[in-house]
Parts: C-alpha cells; structure tokens; sequence
DNA sequence: AAGGTTGTAATCAAATTAATTACATGATTT
DNA sequence: AAATCATGTAATTAATTTGATTACAACCTT
C-alpha cells in the first residue's frame, strides 16, 4: 500500500505558489495545474496553513508562503498533511496470543525497529528544502 | 494510511518457527499465536517460501526456515511479503497540467527525493535481522 | 447588494485489508 | 486402498481509506 499523495500535492501547492509569486494563486488555480477539484486543495490548504507553511484568508483569493521556501523541508509538509500518524508507518497485528511467548512479546520486540525505520525516511525527507524542489522544476 | 501487518505477522512466523523448532510449526499452531485465521497464515507462508526464507510442502505438516536466522533481515520479510511495491512508497498524483510549468515538472523533480527516502526505510530494515528479534522475545 | 473565494461537511465509487469459507492437491496412517 | 490431515489457492465479505464531487455557509471586495 502507498502513502497518500496529498504528500505530492502539498509539494506541488507550495511551489506552485512559489514559482506563481507574482499572479494569484486562489484554489481554482492551483486545481487548474495539479488536475483535481478546488475543494480537495483548498482541504490540503487547510492542513498547510494550519501547519504555518502558508497564509491563506477566508474570502480573500489566493494564497502566500508563510516561509521562505528554503525554511520548508518535505518532512514538514509530509507532517502537515497527515499521511501517516505518528508512529503508524507500519502497522501490527493486534491480539497475538498472550500464552505464547512469541505472541506475548513480539510486540514490544518489534516497535523499536519499526520506529527506527520511520525515522530513517523521516531524516531523509528533513534533508531537503521546498527550494531545491523548485530550483529543480525551475531547471527542467 | 498504514503498511499492512502483513509484515509484523512475517516476522511472528519466522520467529516462532525459530523457537519452536521441536515441535511441528502447522499453519493452525501458528494462527494460534498470531490470533488470525490458518489460511491467511499460509498464504504468508507461501509468500516467505517464494522468497526462500522457509521450507514448507504441500501435504506435510509444518515449516522450517530455509536459512539461519542471523542470514536474515527484516528488509527480506518486507520484500517477501509485498508490502509495499517497488519505488512505489509514495504515491503521485497524476496527470498534472502539462501546460503549467511547475505539473510538467513535478513528477521528474520529487520523484529521486521520495526514493531517496524509501531507500532510506530500506536500509534501516535491512540493519537488523531475525536473530535479534528473537534473542530479543526470548529476554522479555 | 452582488459576485467571487475560502472553509468544511457530506456523499460516492474504487481500492485495499484482514477474516472467513471452501475445496483441490498432496502425504501419512491404519 | 481408504480415511485423515495439511498445504495451496481462490472467492467472498465487511471495514477502512482514498480521491472526486457537490453543496453551502462564512467572508471579503467592489
């Protein structure tokens, strides 16, 4: 199963927002360019405004960076539209057999693992900016 | 959205297999632990036997591991069991606006970052193997 | 007051998971 | 050889999540 890509679409907001500094970017546009409907970005807006990423207003069209884009990791936009709780990446069965010493423990055996891969893949996405993404788009 | 437990449920099977080498390893007496149903546990099993982790015959009851333990890592049971698809972690919107500079680009422009990261997951899963998860049910 | 935009809830089809049932195939035991 | 038991595998089902869509209240500008 794959992550949803409101992670993707949050990236494509932010630096279409970017790299549209000097027009309007009201929900209708953004949709224009990713291909979806108004509503679904202005749901993602929701989460990036509430995140601090960016500043958008009831009533008033378009929406602004919060930050510089060069401040914006991918971790934080992954952590602000809620693809994966906190600690759930891979997810366990639950009621294993308490009269087995396997089932009694292997959760408790596996967490810490699990936990260290999620935040292996949480450290490579804090590694890059929203600027590189866009210095990038800008190149191609 | 969560990775199934497909994955955690692996790792039960091959440790109580370890662990109970003395006694027949039967799809039911592992679904007992596991609290899940036999059949589901054979088709995992069947997955572990495609990977060659575990030796298991049509007819005959129970299983072995086709390796030692410390051969094998967490990032074989997570490829054994199809969890995720290959570079497919994330997912991407598609059919982005191929008319706006930032949809024509984007896919090309994330794309290496969210392998990155994937690989990342991968080579943390791969650091640890089955021994260890073992040795560490046994101490609790 | 009119027109356009954001915020948000509700609905819907499609996809996936895990549980379950069913049964064909294969091996062992009596 | 027949009965019994296990694996291999397909099909079904309910629950959950996703992304698309509609609808509309709240808000701002002209």
């Amino acid at each position: 199963m794959s992550i949803s890509s409101r992670f993707a679409v949050g990236i494509h907001i932010l630096s279409l927002i970017e790299l549209n500094k000097g027009g309007v970017s009201s929900s209708e546009f953004i949709a224009g360019s990713v291909n979806t409907n108004p509503a679904l970005i202005r749901k993602i807006m929701g989460m990036l405004k509430k995140a601090g990423l960016i500043k958008v207003r009831p009533g008033i069209a378009g929406a602004e960076l919060a930050k510089e884009l060069s401040e914006i990791t991918l971790l934080d936009v992954y952590k602000a539209v809620n693809v994966v709780q906190d600690k759930e990446l891979f997810s366990v069965h639950d009621n294993p057999n308490p009269d087995c010493p396997v089932g009694r423990n292997i959760q408790n055996a596996i967490y810490p693992l699990f936990s260290n891969a999620q935040l292996a893949l949480e450290k490579s996405l804090g590694s890059v900016t929203l600027e590189e993404v866009v210095k990038d788009i800008v190149k191609k």
